[in-house]
DNA sequence: TCCGTCATGTAAATGGTTACATGATTCG
DNA sequence: CGAATCATGTAACCATTTACATGACGGA
């Protein structure tokens, strides 16, 4: 059994695109994946090492020495098949900024408005990101079918923040009387 | 120290409103705060011992034998403010959705078809669920400020399944070709 | 009487992060 | 040479879930 099965999905995945040391699995991790999943080194090289004893995985001598250069293995596609078949199990919810405004009363209206503040650069900078990663998939030919599924997470990541923006501006509308706004 | 913030926050907070017992504080959190947050009673219980020992809440003895009853101090009042006053800790993002979209050359159409389905009907079912919890708090004048900011969240709960409708549809048009899905 | 709900709590396992230890290689 | 980066791995810790153990009380 391979420790965990998000993360077998994770670097199986990333390994069905190319060989990668563990290392290089993480950065492509959290460059290309980064925007909606993480894993960390504690996770990725007893994975790797999980995934080898299972034969869905091999390793060779990187070129420099210590290093491991992992391939997926035919089985290992088998398996990143029937992983990705799997229905995601859905992480219990906890958001932080909701549980703030919930409890909203307790909390002063600069407090609040610094909050939603926050939401919005948040949102602000990820839609920048996301406009960024569009454009060099874009252009870019070097990614044939691969791109496409990739722009749809984008497209994604870019629903979610212009529907957080939305609820800020809303919310701060809503919540917020407007005296309590410092002047710009 | 109590334990984990994040907890703290959550009970302190429906414990604000009215005192309640270990048991009813698990249902508040999953019938009211339910959409946005999460706590397990191996989570609740210690942590209400923690609260108790550092004097943010009094636990008297229940109706029941052998139940608590417990009500927020003053201390616990002013320490729920500075809770709520922090800015939250963003999670590691962990999207199962997009994790299988994006490795969607390794998936059967069929079986990218089913996932977009799940999450349609995922945030069609949340969306009901929003328009019930908003008519019963908009006819019920039983919460008198509080009223709205729930409803706040509320609105963040609708438009994320909102942009989530929206994304799954678009995203069966882009991906998946006609002939691929079942006729009607 | 027996079942369901109310009620409290703990132990074990899980999943994950963080920090640390180690060392090779490259580049200025 | 020294700093940054590449590279691997482990140990400790943390938060959290799950499962379990226990028992009171109310109503069918």
């Amino acid at each position: 059994m391979a420790r965990q099965a998000q993360t077998s999905t994770a670097v199986l995945g990333v390994l069905s695109i190319g060989s990668l040391t563990g290392y290089e699995i993480r950065q492509a991790i959290s460059t290309v994946l980064g925007h909606f999943w993480h894993e960390s080194f504690g996770q990725i090289y007893p994975c790797l090492a999980d995934l080898e004893a299972d034969g869905l995985v091999h390793a060779t001598p990187g070129e420099r020495s210590g290093s491991n250069r992992y391939e997926i293995t035919a089985a290992g596609r088998q398996r990143l098949r029937e992983l990705l078949a799997t229905t995601p199990s859905a992480a219990p919810p906890r958001n932080g900024v909701l549980l703030r405004v919930f409890f909203g009363q307790s909390l002063a209206p600069a407090d609040l408005d610094a909050l939603l503040d926050d939401v919005v650069s948040e949102a602000t900078g990820r839609l920048a990101t996301y406009a960024g990663i569009r454009a060099a998939i874009v252009g870019d030919p070097a990614y044939p079918e691969h791109g496409r599924y990739w722009e749809a997470t984008i497209r994604a990541g870019e629903l979610t923040a212009q529907s957080q923006l939305v609820w800020a501006t809303e919310t701060r509308g809503t919540l917020l009387p407007p005296a309590t706004i410092p002047a710009p």
